[in-house]
DNA sequence: ACAAACGTGCCT
DNA sequence: AGGCACGTTTGT
């Protein structure tokens, strides 16, 4: 299950009809053109002001066929960590709760790191990560974000996971866009990796035209800073921090 | 063939 | 560390 969400902002012209091959579609033509309705700026400030809340619980059909591809292959067969997994984080985020109510969910004290961490989430950093996350905190989710890490709730490779998660479970998630092809192995060849497709940029629809990668597409071969795979931009082989604040660690790049 | 974009090395 | 350029891989 991977939905298109638009996390720029409002659904622009090109929007309306464009979602069926994202997040793994090349650029419509149209988005080659300069003249994107949002400004960098916007991709940076804005507070997702037009998430649509009640499509993302309830896609539309039209939303689901967008979602997903009659020719779309699962990345993955769906497993019960996925149930973890939300665009909104809307779902998960109630679940917890119930499941919290209910004593099901174990309650682990946040390291000081992490609860330090929590404290500077709403500032920006250099790639974006910092505003992307404002939407989850501000707007997707119910919760505070400090009660994510107090609940045990930590995020990596774009899947959410509890406490109760077990060492089966991290292990999955932590290898998960890293198969033994995509690393090149006893190939000793090059392999691309491809991008996970769930992460936050992966989820934008829209090149912002303006970063360093956009307008030096031609010579630079870069995709836009603001739709670079979080699992991408860290290095491969190496382990992958799934705190929920791992973007602000610079050990995990 | 072509476009998209990942990987990598060099430069600042 | 980040930007840039280019080789290369991958998908259409």
């Amino acid at each position: 299950m991977s939905t298109a969400v638009d996390i720029a902002g409002p659904s622009s012209p090109n929007q309306a009809h464009s979602s069926a091959k994202i997040p793994n579609a090349p650029l419509r033509p149209s988005l080659k053109r300069s003249n994107h309705p949002y400004s960098l700026s916007h991709y940076i400030s804005t507070p997702s002001p037009a998430v649509d809340v009640k499509g993302l619980i309830q896609p539309s059909p039209a939303q689901q066929r967008a979602a997903q591809p009659a020719h779309a292959k699962p990345r993955r067969a769906p497993s019960w960590p996925d149930m973890w997994e939300s665009p909104s984080g809307l779902h998960l985020a109630h679940a917890a709760e119930l499941l919290m109510r209910a004593g099901l969910l174990a309650l682990t004290p946040a390291t000081t790191e992490q609860a330090g961490l929590g404290a500077q989430s709403s500032q920006p950093d250099s790639s974006g990560c910092g505003t992307d996350f404002q939407p989850f905190l501000g707007a997707w989710f119910p919760f505070s974000p400090t009660l994510f890490p107090l609940a045990g709730f930590q995020m990596g490779g774009g899947h959410w996971r509890s406490a109760a998660m077990g060492a089966e479970g991290i292990e999955g998630l932590v290898a998960e866009g890293y198969s033994p092809g995509s690393l090149g192995g006893s190939s000793g060849g090059r392999r691309k990796r491809k991008r996970c497709g769930e992460c936050v940029p992966c989820r934008r629809q829209t090149n912002c035209d303006q970063c360093s990668s956009c307008r030096n597409r031609k010579r630079g071969h870069q995709i836009c800073k603001y739709r670079k795979c979080e699992e991408l931009k860290r290095k491969p082989g190496g382990y992958q921090c799934v705190s929920i604040f791992r973007w602000r660690q610079k050990c995990c790049k």
